[in-house]
DNA sequence: GCCTCTCCGTGACGGAAGTCACAGTGGCGC
DNA sequence: GCGCCACTGTGACTTCCGTCACGGAGAGGC
């Protein structure tokens, strides 16, 4: 191992590899981890990185074994919307690569990652060879799909702007919320214009929204962390 | 096989079938389509029943051997989108099977078809066995995610009602469009109410939009039959 | 200290499109 | 034929929210 200046080792082997547990698709036998190590390269990025973009012929598959990355698809104007966060265990563009296709969407580190990455012919040679990586490449695309069709839903079912905050909302409580004293306490990792891209409105309009949760009680606001006091009123303006 | 009344004989048996081409899921080699056919059971359904209902855990997978089902998801209070049209090769219901989730969406034939079922803790047997058939299921899954990627852009990134539309009559055109005279025939199989609950907004929009479309000598419609005079325009209109 | 930059907060305005209401039209059963 | 029903076509009204514009706060950089 290496030390890195982003305050974890690099780790060059699979096998000795601490990052991973057993939601990771790398969890693996010995011999398809093996495999897999040998047939990628393991590599440190700074946050901000633009791991592919949308467009590019898919020349490979990029496993996060730390950190998180941010998918995004754009249109011509600029306007950008934020499909989802990947977090450490995934592993992103194993849609495209099986199909042969253009990346979908640009990835984009948001902290220090460390990435592994394998090239599409040798990935596609890999997951034929062991039966149990290519089982787990079925979990992982089953989780991008699922992931997808909610926010399909979100977008294309919701009555209002606040109507797919509150949705919002409470997916971040169920998967990241701490139950406090006075309600469910949120680390807000985004800007309200990230926020805006993901839920596919503007600024403005998510400024305005929080605010008039905020003025109404149902939340407060200090600093980066969000306090959700009435989990029933965010509920009971969802009607997905 | 028998015949049925819907005009198409039943298959029984996969190593027999007709319907299938290797574009299909089931385009297997022998032993593991020998294995598929016993673990699936054959049915024939009319148009306009329902295979699953979303929600519902997910009790197995559903295989179109022949025939076209639409997939939509809706909202508490009855607003319904569309999420896509499965023709004849797809197998339904993999995701959910395969995370032990509920089913996502709600699936209802449009026509007569016949369908082949398989319970889940088979069909996860059937594939952990098969190599071969579990690759085909990440082709299957990449496909719905590479369609569920596009559903999202069409909704999250398009600044109009028009721009969708023009955009889903683009990919009508790709997708079955004959070249004629005049331009891109096209057969609707769609009502205005369905196309509004495919790109949702309202029926009255699709009615006005087609309207003004028409006016400006874009395309015109007579019966069933949209032809598409000029497509640039409606390329124009996509910023996507 | 000051300058710059990003982010948050608000006001005003206008336009796109959802909703409601109703009229016409064409197919189908009988 | 006649009635029924699903679909299409239009008009009027209203609301949500995107856009533009600006002010202020906080975090670096130097």
């Amino acid at each position: 191992m290496r030390s890195s200046p982003y305050g974890f080792e690099i780790v060059e082997n699979c096998s000795s590899c601490s990052f991973r547990d057993d939601t990771f698709f790398c969890s693996l036998g010995a011999a398809a981890l093996k495999a897999f190590d040998q047939a990628s390269v393991a590599s440190v990025y700074p946050g901000g990185s633009v791991l592919y973009v949308e467009g590019q012929a898919a020349r490979g598959v990029f496993m996060i074994c730390r950190g998180k990355a941010k998918l995004s698809i754009a249109s011509r104007d600029g306007k950008s919307l934020i499909t989802r966060v990947a977090h450490a265990g995934e592993l992103l563009g194993v849609g495209s690569a099986i199909l042969d296709a253009p990346y979908q969407a640009t990835v984009e580190t948001i902290e220090p990652c460390q990435i592994r990455h394998v090239k599409r012919e040798e990935f596609i040679k890999f997951i034929r060879e062991h039966a149990d990586a290519c089982y787990r490449v079925t979990e992982q695309l089953s989780h991008e799909c699922h992931n997808a069709n909610d926010h399909i839903r979100s977008l294309g079912l919701s009555h209002s702007a606040s109507e797919k905050l509150a949705h919002l909302i409470l997916a971040w409580c169920d998967e990241s919320g701490r139950e406090g004293a006075t309600g469910t306490r949120l680390k807000m990792m985004m800007t309200h214009h990230e926020v805006s891209q993901l839920i596919g409105t503007s600024r403005e309009t998510v400024t305005r929204i929080l605010g008039e949760m905020r003025e109404r009680g149902i939340l407060s606001i200090r600093g980066s962390t969000m306090v959700i006091h009435n989990r029933a009123a965010l509920e009971a303006m969802v009607l997905l």
